[in-house]
DNA sequence: CGACACATGTAACACGTTACATGATTTG
DNA sequence: CAAATCATGTAACGTGTTACATGTGTCG
């Protein structure tokens, strides 16, 4: 639910046709965003069949196939719900790093370690690139003021992220420190589950192996 | 891209099958992430398809329906991928508040101050329940202490996300304020397109309107 | 017995994304 | 003329997600 709404945004200004919205959506975007022209057909269909946009029948006086599109009260509304609603995560969306992480853990304190340090290198030299970047962008100031402000915006938000989620990894580091929780390297298991031989009996199937038979 | 991997860091400890994955993510996930199990069956599937994991034909000496899978070599190989990869955004992924806002934005400063002000004080309210949640959740410590690392941890991501989602729309404010832009609120149109009448003749579409006569 | 947890699986749909086919128009 | 841009659209695939159908075993 990105490409819907953005494209709903741009029909709010007024009656638009494919390819226009695809050229306005990066444009709007800073040039970061590119945008393939078959999807916003597809999700102008979308839109179309959910009756938030309406075609335009303006298209005979132009003699070409362009089919203008233009927001219902639907649209709007839902446009209009868009703009007041703050994306409140509910369940917590699935974050990669943090899914990698949890499962680090799973698989034992030293690994979740390796994990951390790791991801840590590697975020720090992203951070540094695009500070970089930033600074050859702003060097080379080819593009238009408003895409220029996009642009900057959007490289913001990368570096605030990267800087969120180092945070976040120190703060997992400290905690996992923190909790003298012992390693399940092999060996010694944890209350997971059983080491796991090729044909571990797992654990919440006891009862079903153990009366299999009827 | 998420789900897939976690079962397969899942089975990377051995044999397992479909609802004792559904369990073990839960409760790897600190039970924030729940799964559908039908969705472990069907990315079990298509990670069969694609030869990442193999069915464990000693489903025999069970008698029952229990299907156990195990990771193959292109499976273990995949997965030791993720560990080592960070996930580089490259193009930078569609974050639906920056979308908003750099929306916002193209349709005028004044636009895109209120979205910054009214998603502030939504974020911030979000941080303030959250910081409540936690207090909570370590006063009644029910869970056993893998899973309360994992929520633990989850808690804090959101927390250290909804802090740099605050701290980017601090800087798209001052941002916004600094470029000294006139708004297009109507009346003054900007460089982007005409003021779209009903009828709106399109930017980049002036030669075929011109000419659409063969 | 009836409710509930365990266990497997299918069908359908959502959105995002790409590749492809097709044609008109502009421009070098 | 040839290449690039403008312009529309379809087909296909990928993952995520839910709802549903089905059956066994446990427990109060």
């Amino acid at each position: 639910m990105a490409v819907r709404e953005g494209l709903l945004s741009l029909l709010s200004d007024g009656p638009r046709y494919g390819y226009q919205l695809k050229t306005q959506f990066e444009a709007a975007t800073g040039g970061i965003w590119p945008l393939n022209v078959g999807q916003v057909y597809t999700t102008l269909d979308r839109l179309n069949r959910d009756g938030l946009v309406g075609e335009l029948a303006a298209a005979a006086e132009t003699e070409t196939a362009q089919k203008s599109y233009e927001l219902t009260a639907a649209g709007r509304e839902a446009l209009g719900a868009w703009w007041s609603t703050v994306p409140v995560d509910e369940p917590p969306p699935r974050d990669e790093l943090m899914l990698k992480m949890l499962m680090a853990i799973d698989h034992g304190r030293d690994h979740a370690l390796a994990v951390v340090t790791s991801h840590r290198t590697a975020l720090l030299g992203l951070l540094q690139a695009r500070r970089r970047e930033a600074r050859q962008q702003t060097a080379a100031g080819v593009t238009p003021p408003h895409d220029l402000l996009a642009a900057q915006l959007v490289h913001d938000a990368l570096v605030v992220r990267a800087e969120a989620d180092l945070r976040w990894l120190d703060l997992c580091e400290s905690r996992l420190l923190a909790s003298g929780q012992p390693d399940r390297t092999d060996g010694a298991a944890s209350e997971r589950s059983e080491p796991a031989g090729p044909t571990a009996r797992p654990t919440p199937a006891r009862r079903l192996t153990r009366k299999a038979r009827r």
